[in-house]
DNA sequence: GTAGGATCCG
DNA sequence: CGGATCCTAC
């Protein structure tokens, strides 16, 4: 069977509705993962979705953050909260989908390796692994866990290494949080088909996606007992050349179950 | 020689610019006054007017009024600020082309027949006939004065008596004194081709265009050294279907001079 | 309902 | 630069 997830940071469901629906028909991704969607779950577009035929699991606030995942399969079960809740930020939203357990989450920012919202980043990263521990095992679940991580792992995921030397998105402090959380036992599923660099975000200012002075920190994350089933991911580099686009462009990710 | 005026409340040039150029593009209009502009004169999209061989008369202002004409021929005279000047709002702009001269003018909205704007509305009027006593006769003169004049001068040009009675927009003395200017030695000429109920502007809210609850309160009108020149006029309602649509539509007037 | 603007955030 | 929000105006 196959199976497709995407994850998508939209920067605001309500300004991004249309991009967002022509995606998911052109495409029709089984799962698709949102971050930022910036609206409270009363205000959030789900006619939308469902005149698609998905199904909704939305956990949203006000102005900031927010995360929704839309299947085509039903939910067998949805959490949320299960990270970084300390703020009281809606960040991280889980579902399963038949044995296959999505984890979508938006991790902070962290402003400024100086700023109190770095510390806030790092804990969340590391608070994250210690919730992996605790409840699931890479050689027995079938875990994905995506999002906008906010950190650019490797040095083929940053144009410039040394202009991102010590900023936000590849300090030092952050990459090894993030490797800590990716050596739970992941696979980077853009990795195993890529390995020049390519970026899934762009700065909406000083021009960046026509100069491509990308990140790359929109990942799908893999399991051990998905490794083999995984058979494409790749980054839609079309979507942010649209009307209006989002900052960021989807990562997709196609399994045979 | 065909000559064509536009009167249109377009409700933020730069909102509207591509609804404007559009206009432009199929109507060929020799000129189109432009209210409600809503920009200080540097922030002036003029390259799209320029582009489209218009000349470009404009005093605008910050948030609000703001009043614009673009010309194909060049004007000969430019003046601004001749009626109601006393609060610093940017409401008029007269020019002359060959030897028509054309006054574009934003009318104040008056708010509610009880406020301090209301006087201001009334005085405003008034002042517009004190000058044009002063300085035009109607059987000498080619004048043509347009715009918004945020009064509907008739019953027929309300959609309901009742419901307008004593309302801003159909106020006794505000109508009265809209007929006061009128008698400087008008022409309405709109009224020499269509005698039905029509109106030129519809509220964005509560569904007024879908059920036509609208008012007539953009003009054209001509004095009478031009009134058997004057062969077409209409209300462009096909621009209030649009997208993004300004709550006014244009009026245009064809003269054979 | 639809503007502009100011302010906050990424 | 481009979101959201709150404000004012029409």
């Amino acid at each position: 069977m196959r199976f497709s997830v995407a994850t998508w940071n939209v920067n605001s469901i309500r300004a991004r509705i249309n991009n967002i629906t022509n995606f998911l028909k052109k495409n029709k991704t089984d799962v698709l993962c949102m971050q930022e969607t910036k609206v409270e779950d009363g205000l959030f577009p789900k006619e939308e979705f469902e005149s698609l035929d998905y199904n909704l699991a939305i956990f949203g606030q006000k102005r900031f953050n927010g995360v929704a995942t839309a299947s085509k399969l039903p939910f067998k079960e949805i959490q949320t909260n299960m990270v970084g809740n300390e703020k009281g930020q809606k960040r991280t939203i889980l579902t399963k989908i038949g044995d296959v357990t999505i984890i979508n989450s938006y991790f902070p920012n962290g402003q400024s390796p100086d700023s109190e919202n770095f510390r806030y980043k790092i804990d969340f990263i590391n608070g994250f692994r210690e919730y992996l521990d605790k409840n699931f095992d890479t050689n027995k679940d079938k875990l994905i866990i995506v999002g906008d991580f906010n950190v650019a792992r490797e040095e083929r995921d940053v144009h410039s290494v040394e202009a991102m030397e010590g900023k936000i998105g590849f300090h030092k402090e952050e990459r090894e949080a993030l490797e800590y959380l990716y050596n739970w036992g992941f696979t980077d599923a853009f990795r195993m088909f890529r390995q020049d660099k390519a970026f899934s975000w762009w700065d909406y200012r000083a021009l960046s996606f026509i100069k491509n002075t990308g990140l790359r920190i929109d990942y799908i994350w893999i399991s051990n007992t998905l490794k083999d089933k995984c058979i494409k991911c790749y980054i839609d580099r079309d979507e942010r050349k649209k009307e209006k686009p989002s900052d960021h462009a989807p990562v997709v990710a196609t399994f045979e179950l």
